[in-house]
DNA sequence: ATACTGTTTAACAATTTTGTTAAACATCAA
DNA sequence: TTGATGTTTAACAAAATTGTTAAACAGTAT
């Protein structure tokens, strides 16, 4: 039946995302996966041919996915720190949902250096391209401190992200519960562009519901 | 003969690590580390007993020395600032050698969540205490924007470490050879003091040796 | 020389994991 | 009902990986 068939192959993309990004579990089995989405193992073989092949399926979807969302707001035409702000809101929103999906790919690309070409292959324009004016003009008008696009996106992407890959880490340093840490992160939001622009985040653009409804 | 064993056994950490910490292959296999080493797989388990207790040696040791080095800068009586680039710098200087140590221990303990406690254990004293007094005391002199002690030290450890965990794709990126990454990384130690206090790097602390001098 | 110690090796066993296959099952159309 | 199609399952085979063991080896002291 040709809705169930989307359905169960659609639930073990879920739910092989859930394990990889989510959790963290890397080197999660097929047996783990199945297990997961309640289905038997050789159905993995079924819709994907092999273990390999679902992963990079799986990479694949979720990082087109996550490059459009974040792509978008670099390439509107909002006010430089508009825009920032709301790179900022897209990443840790999107890292809150799949706070390994860096990570994974860090790993997969150690392992397999070959691979990297595919995962970069989309983006013809590098971020910092994006950006690369619109910063000239701030850096002109003495906004902001001189800094190369590279470094400024670099910057941006490692304060944003970076507590997400450690986050199991930092939460038991810091004692904090699941409610604490997205709290934590969540105030980041507003840490990250005081630290970029040694300057408040405008309290119109700190809520994520808002400056999604801007673009 | 007591030399030949320190050596074997030294070899074969040292080897471990270069793969699992240097090149990334978090899950390098036992053959592969002593292939690396040029040893017979079994002395692995003669020297470890297993896979799995030669990582946690490894780590710990790895751990120890990375964290010896880096708290010894936070304790010391040095100003603020030059505190804080001997810090950066370190950190990065750290990374350079060992560019995955901080992948590791994410993958590690998202696996296996309950070993967080051995990595955390030897922290009695949070690092962001080390340096409560003298941020806040910066921040009332004006000096730097508010902010909390533990985000502050999150933006360090992001700013520090994001760029050498995700290595291999910023280099695709940009398409930078290893030596242009090095050169990257270094600059960034200057960029890295700017974006945490909108100020130039002193000159005089911009060299890594000279700052390992004034310790 | 010989016996003793600790080191290294090759061969083996056990386990885990992936991938295949044939049969069972469900749905739908003729 | 029967047959065709696509889905799901259990059972099997193959490969990879860890851990063990007995024997070979090297050096040292007696």
């Amino acid at each position: 039946m040709r809705t169930e068939e989307a359905l169960t192959e659609k639930l073990i993309k879920e739910k092989a995302r859930i394990l990889f990004f989510q959790k963290g579990l890397l080197d999660a089995t097929t047996q783990e996966i199945a297990d997961e989405a309640g289905v038997n193992r050789a159905l993995i073989h079924y819709y994907f041919r092999s273990r390999e092949q679902m992963l990079e399926t799986l990479l694949d979807e979720t990082l087109l996915e996550k490059k459009e969302k974040v792509r978008s707001i670099l390439v509107s035409n909002l006010p430089f720190r508009e825009k920032i702000a709301c790179y900022i809101n897209a990443l840790v929103d999107y890292g809150l949902a799949y706070p390994y999906l860096d990570n994974f790919i860090i790993s997969e690309t150690a392992r397999h250096p070959e691979k990297i070409r595919i995962f970069c292959s989309r983006d013809r324009i590098k971020s910092s391209d994006l950006i690369r004016e619109q910063l000239a003009e701030e850096i002109a008008n003495g906004k902001i401190a001189n800094i190369s696009p590279e470094h400024f996106m670099v910057n941006l992407s490692a304060l944003c992200n970076y507590p997400l890959l450690a986050k199991s880490v930092l939460q038991t340093i810091h004692g904090m519960t699941d409610v604490a840490y997205r709290k934590f992160l969540n105030e980041r939001k507003r840490v990250i562009f005081r630290t970029i622009f040694n300057e408040e985040m405008p309290q119109h653009l700190a809520n994520t519901e808002l400056t999604k409804n801007r673009l």
